[in-house]
DNA sequence: GCCACCGTAATACCCAGGTACTACGCCCTC
DNA sequence: GAGGGCGTAGTACCTGGGTATTACGGTGGC
């Protein structure tokens, strides 16, 4: 049996939240939460397998509470609940010490098995989060073939020495036209370049050849 | 429509998982290869989105095959079916390029959610996995706090939160419809914002708000 | 109580970007 | 000398992106 406390400031979501896990018969609801400092209280004093935590809250928000609750020493594990992928304090609840987070208009199966897998010991990370946190990992692994940083990104090894240096200017977010009268060419002519360095890379459309550009190092940050 | 290539060495495995797929109206098998050497020819001349990967294969095996599929500059992805969680291999997959990487005794729902993700250009983990990939990633996170939002870049400070959140997703190659649906949001609501964005930031168009993104490490290189 | 700002949304319109196809001269290779 | 890749160029067509304008409910400040 699975034991949980409901940490969100919105009534109506933790009703929700509520339903859904009353409805399967390994899990319990040992509470509900509305800010931080009462999912601090209540997590000390109900020792849950599980803490859902939603993160923006007023007053003591959910990164702040998280901490605490992992300081505790409790054995309870905080699953992290965000609004939207992107959200920044995602990052800041890693480090709290949180043992996952998904993303609130999960599928309720999601949110369920990602509650099993965290009060088992696992974690769990939203698929779109999952893709940056595997990347920073990939980039700190020992690399058992050190690339040559001197070589061409093989994503652009199709391309033709032209086509690169369109691809360049593309991803410094030159237009077409502007493009077309300082090279001296036709706009045809760079539409035609740049329709062929698309299906080539497999860029849908310019944004993605401009992300193209500076994930190849063909163009840097300034 | 996600079309998929199934590899794997034993045909019984293969059609388990060629009739969870074909139950879903979403989907559709293009072919099976019985190790790696099949999968990357196949891979070539039907350009999955997906690629299901075991292994452990006589012949080429699946990390190398892997390997050479993302190394085609196909737009196609990886996710590796491991049989047992503990499976070395696995990491290599990862530097291989794959998207992710699930244990063959998933349930039918989790497999299939995982093939959806990795489609769309998520990543996916077994949660078993996922703890130890946390780990490696909090312990690497730079000492500075990198959502430090007191320091923010002056050209972003006129930004709504929400308008930066949607610059970071612009920057990420998001269209207007992409981001209209994963935000529920209506796509005039978008416009909107996108418009609002460009004006106050004096970005002419998208592109270059996607460099500013760059540029004020909203965003990064991967 | 009022005003400003924010997030949401709709409508109508225009244009840069992208596709599909064709074409032609140049250079290199077999 | 035939063929193929490359860089150039044109035409016709369609779509996504961006602008302009208006609107409305909520919230916070004064």
């Amino acid at each position: 049996m699975t034991t949980v406390l409901i940490t969100d400031d919105q009534p109506l979501q933790r009703l929700g939240f509520r339903m859904l896990l009353e409805s399967q018969d390994d899990m319990t609801v040992l509470g509900e939460a509305g800010n931080g400092t009462e999912a601090i209280r209540m997590s000390a004093d109900l020792r849950p397998d599980v803490v859902l935590m939603d993160i923006r809250m007023p007053g003591l928000d959910g990164i702040e509470a998280t901490r605490r609750i992992i300081a505790s020493g409790d054995r309870t594990r905080v699953l992290i609940l965000t609004t939207f992928d992107l959200d920044e304090y995602a990052y800041a609840g890693l480090r709290a010490g949180a043992s996952g987070f998904l993303i609130k208009d999960a599928l309720p199966e999601e949110l369920l098995s990602g509650i099993r897998a965290v009060s088992t010991g696992d974690a769990v990370v939203a698929p779109s989060l999952t893709r940056r946190l595997l990347d920073a990992y990939v980039q700190h692994l020992p690399s058992t073939a050190p690339t040559d940083s001197t070589s061409l990104d093989p994503r652009l090894a199709v391309l033709t020495e032209r086509e690169r240096e369109i691809l360049t200017v593309i991803g410094q977010g030159w237009t077409n036209a502007e493009i077309s009268s300082r090279f001296h060419l036709a706009e045809s002519t760079v539409k035609t370049h740049v329709s062929r360095i698309l299906a080539k890379t497999g860029a849908r459309d310019r944004i993605q050849a401009v992300i193209l550009a500076y994930d190849t190092r063909l163009v840097w940050p300034s």
